[in-house]
DNA sequence: AAATTTCGATACGGTGTAGTTTCGCAACGC
DNA sequence: GCGTTGCGAAACTACACCGTATCGAAATTT
């Protein structure tokens, strides 16, 4: 009997082979990207599109939520950086950072399963909310709070409301917009400048 | 050869039963809003659930997608009505239909197919834009620009903007909450008056 | 070398659905 | 009454996928 570096047991016979994960988890996020909702992602695809047996597959997870809450956790919620100069300018690095996102595959992944399947999968749900909501709820939260220290906004501002609104109309943009109108680059300054201009005279 | 009402030819033989397409288009949007999506939909329990034969709905549908793009045309628009005193309430009687919508199934019906299967159902998302967004769109930015005009809010506002706001944090809200968290009531109302006076001191 | 475990591949029985066809009956115009 | 068409029910063929089992080869410990 060995010990690994990590100082676990390792069993003797062949080991699990990483590459072969790495591929069905790749496997599974990709056709996620491509539009598959979980239920019709199929085992057999997801093997078959790994090069890998359905074996394989069964040997490591019970079941297809699994291997997709596993996949999910893959996709780290990228760092949106807080470094500005100002409450305004990293309001704005906040939301182009989402809108340069939602062109990537692996994002566009995350935000089809959270707005179509994540009722019906709760444990996809519980996965989605810490990958990638709570970051950057947490993110924005304390980007207004900040704000609202410093003086740049004011001191008794509904937080919450306030990420919604930002946060929202991101999405709204994103989700909604006609098939082929284009977004404008400087959304994300238009929106947080409107949001904390206001819309009265 | 006789021709009813309407002018139309009517053929000869058993007239085809407005019960049974009725049955079928309730029965499929019910399952929808029980969270079946388009994939897991299928015609063999749409006809049981209807007490339908399965001839009864090929003979009216070629496919899954017309049925359920019919259906959700059944769907009528629920008209937010305009006829407020000021802007600022217009717009939260605005937001408040929209949130009380939310908890309606029905309506939980035509969400889920937009979030979710718009992107691999191109007519469905086009009968959706149609059906829900537009007139929604349509109303909430006749709203703004009569804001605009009376001088209750300011002239040079970006509307699409405003709209994305608006919609977006009611949106944001209603599908992104954590799961028991409650929605407080005057939610429109405290969206509404954060998006009309801004952030800044 | 022997034992053990995983590998990809393939095959298996079982289930669910698609879409078609057939049946006997019902509803309509002629 | 007759011809036509729609009706619900059932049977049918054809897949796709499930989850398991089996295979010979490969990788690793003992």
């Amino acid at each position: 009997m060995v010990t690994d570096e990590m100082g676990a047991v390792r069993t003797p016979g062949r080991p699990r082979s990483e590459k072969a994960e790495k591929a069905i988890i790749d496997a599974t996020v990709e056709m996620i990207a491509e539009g598959s909702g979980v239920s019709e992602l199929s085992i057999e695809a997801i093997a078959a599109r790994a090069g890998v047996g359905k074996t394989t597959i069964y040997r490591r997870w019970a079941n297809k939520e699994e291997l997709v809450v596993d996949a999910m956790a893959t996709l780290k919620a990228p760092i949106p950086e807080p470094g500005g100069v100002s409450a305004r300018d990293d309001l704005v690095s906040f939301l182009a950072a989402i809108l340069k996102e939602t062109g990537h595959p692996r994002h566009r992944c995350i935000m089809n399963l959270a707005m179509s399947e994540s009722e019906r999968f709760p444990h996809l749900l519980e996965r989605f909310r810490e990958i990638a909501i709570q970051p950057r709820q947490a993110a924005l939260r304390s980007l207004l709070r900040r704000g609202a220290q410093t003086g740049e906004l004011r001191a008794d501002i509904d937080v919450e409301v306030a990420m919604a609104t930002l946060n929202g109309a991101m999405v709204y943009f994103t989700k909604w917009r006609d098939k082929d109108e284009v977004l404008s680059p400087d959304l994300p300054e238009r929106i947080v400048d409107q949001v904390l201009t206001g819309l009265r005279p």
